[in-house]
DNA sequence: AGATGTATGGCAAACGTTTTCCGGTGTGTG
DNA sequence: CACACACCGGAAAACGTTTGCCATACATCT
């Protein structure tokens, strides 16, 4: 069923019927309400690719993620798909699990459909794939680590704000040896985070002993792992700070079972403010950004290049703030290291 | 840049192109790598579109979920998004969450965009839109409320299979009273899980005081609304079975405000097992659902129903089965109940 | 050597829209 | 009453592919 059977009924030409679709006021009220009936009638739907083909464009908007499974990636993609489908936007997922494979792949089958534009929201990237992207001049959002190109807009997030809270939060409670569990540093974000915290560190003046510096992996089993090596230290830290929640709940998890009581024991910082940090036990204390602002400016970011005047002389900035929320999970430290039963 | 340009560059006709970048045999070895090199010189990727409009097969599943917040929901898109790929197919994500309106916009642009097939994954569907999509003659396939007609496949969960195992489990560990948290009790699933524990407890003979059987929303707070409700009641469960993993969460965390210590106070077990589940405190008993499973057979319906040979006379029936995975949450049923110490 | 057969590549139609251009009708004006 | 003009609807081209059909060229057989 296409357009031609609904002219033919109406008995009205295909450029009538397609004007009348696409409310072009020029239409008659009269011959519009017959075209109109005879599509209820029949249920017509018009095609969308025959559409994207004659129009050039598609209404579809790529989006690369790290790993849907993880937490803090689905709020984005619901907050996302929100806003596209009230543009009548389509959205192209893809999940590249960190494979750089399939992050070519996900980038190929983007262009293959045409998309009008691609949001990366996956924390590192390879050059050469953006190469291919702006090569078909394509607008593209990032987050961090995007060039500073035309086309190009990028979500700059200040992880500093958010973690300098963290820090002098933990320091007011007089917490003195604070621990930090880095995420993989191979990725940008992570060393974003780390030396966010190491700079917060030093602006009051502490010291930042290398020993409470631990490697994580943004994932549950990270933090566990960090947690068993800061307590194996002889000098152990009274609070840490997380590059990510998953982390966070990693730690609290595995202090549970070496019998720590949280926060009276060991303060716990997160980072994200996933919805899961607020039903830990307890509720974890971490540093928000907010998932529902990236996703809103990731899309701004797209369709102000596509439907914006001027193609933009240089992709926009966006910038994310970051903020502590304060929940559970922090306390005043503990006057001294008590005695800790292994599991 | 289209299949002509390629073609003049090539000096051969826009026909061989598309013979040789679709790999139809018939077509010149030497001629083949004159057009090759072409297409790598010029980062040619076809138009899918155009692909689509000719061929009628746009290689697009539309995958409708309830809400991709929820864990459960993820693993299902990452593992669907995964063999998708590999298949060369795209896929076209909605999360309804919960929304008639939303789940009708759904298939509608589903329908626009021609998918070549829908699976609905969500836990409950109105009639009205399955008709729509039976009317277009799309493959459908649901995961337990389907009708029984051609073209509609169906994934039948056993839910008996697992809950049984749980009941007979905490039967041996001498739990007497058993209750039941069940999930929002208009959704179709809902109910079969909640019928599954009713029959399971029936089996060996026990009765179901009304008391026991709360109702919570298969969300946290359900969870922890349904512990409190049961923990004002004068003769306490040792044991809650919970219509999803959420709401086992929920009961395990409000347990924890109480003071009380699972498995030893109270015995957990939850349903669906995500993956999250392996990592609470303590880890949770559970019955699994597979969800990369579920997704394999939900593709593997659509997929036969496109690419099979004959239109299935009455779409395909899966089943997937249940288990019981135990962890920590369960233990002995205490032999008495302990004074418990309020929030 | 001529006829037949087979491989291979080109031409053009088709897919379902949008949109430009053009022509017809009806209205208001000189 | 004739003319200009505005308005509206139709014919047809275009979007980028695939594919059925036909033409050509070459090999093989008699």
């Amino acid at each position: 069923m296409d357009i031609r059977e609904i002219a033919k009924r109406a008995k009205v030409s295909t450029a009538t019927v397609s004007r009348t679709i696409n409310r072009v006021p020029s239409v008659d009220p009269q011959l519009a309400r017959r075209v109109w009936k005879v599509v209820e009638e029949l249920g017509y739907y018009p095609n969308t690719q025959a559409r994207a083909l004659v129009s050039g464009k598609s209404r579809i908007f790529g989006l690369i993620v790290s790993e849907i499974t993880n937490p803090f990636f689905p709020e984005i993609v619901q907050s996302f798909e929100d806003i596209a489908v009230r543009h009548n936007y389509e959205i192209l997922l893809t999940s590249t699990i960190h494979d750089p494979k399939r992050m070519e792949l996900a980038v190929r089958r983007m262009i293959e459909r045409r998309v009008d534009g691609v949001a990366i929201l996956t924390f590192g990237m390879e050059e050469t794939l953006i190469e291919d992207l702006r090569f078909r001049k394509l607008p593209v959002v990032f987050v961090d680590v995007g060039p500073h190109v035309p086309g190009v807009s990028n979500i700059r997030i200040n992880y500093q704000h958010g973690i300098r809270q963290a820090v002098q939060h933990l320091a007011a409670l007089r917490h003195v040896r604070i621990a930090f569990i880095s995420g993989p540093l191979h990725l940008k974000s992570a060393v974003a985070r780390k030396t966010a915290f190491e700079k917060s560190m030093h602006e009051i003046g502490r010291e930042l002993p290398t020993e409470l510096m631990v490697a994580g992996d943004h994932r549950m089993e990270g933090g566990m792992r960090g947690l068993v090596e800061l307590l194996a230290l002889r000098d152990r830290p009274t609070a840490v700070v997380c590059s990510n929640d998953m982390t966070a709940i990693g730690v609290m998890r595995e202090a549970y079972d070496y019998g720590m009581i949280i926060p009276r024991d060991l303060s716990v910082v997160g980072f994200d403010d996933i919805r899961l940090s607020s039903f830990t036990t307890p509720p974890l204390t971490t540093v928000q950004m907010s998932q529902t602002l990236l996703a809103e400016y990731a899309f701004k970011a797209l369709i102000n290049e596509v439907e914006g005047t001027a193609p933009s002389k240089e992709g926009t900035e966006y910038e994310l703030i970051t903020n502590l929320v304060l929940r559970g999970s922090t306390a005043l430290a503990p006057t001294q290291n008590l005695p800790v039963k292994p599991l």
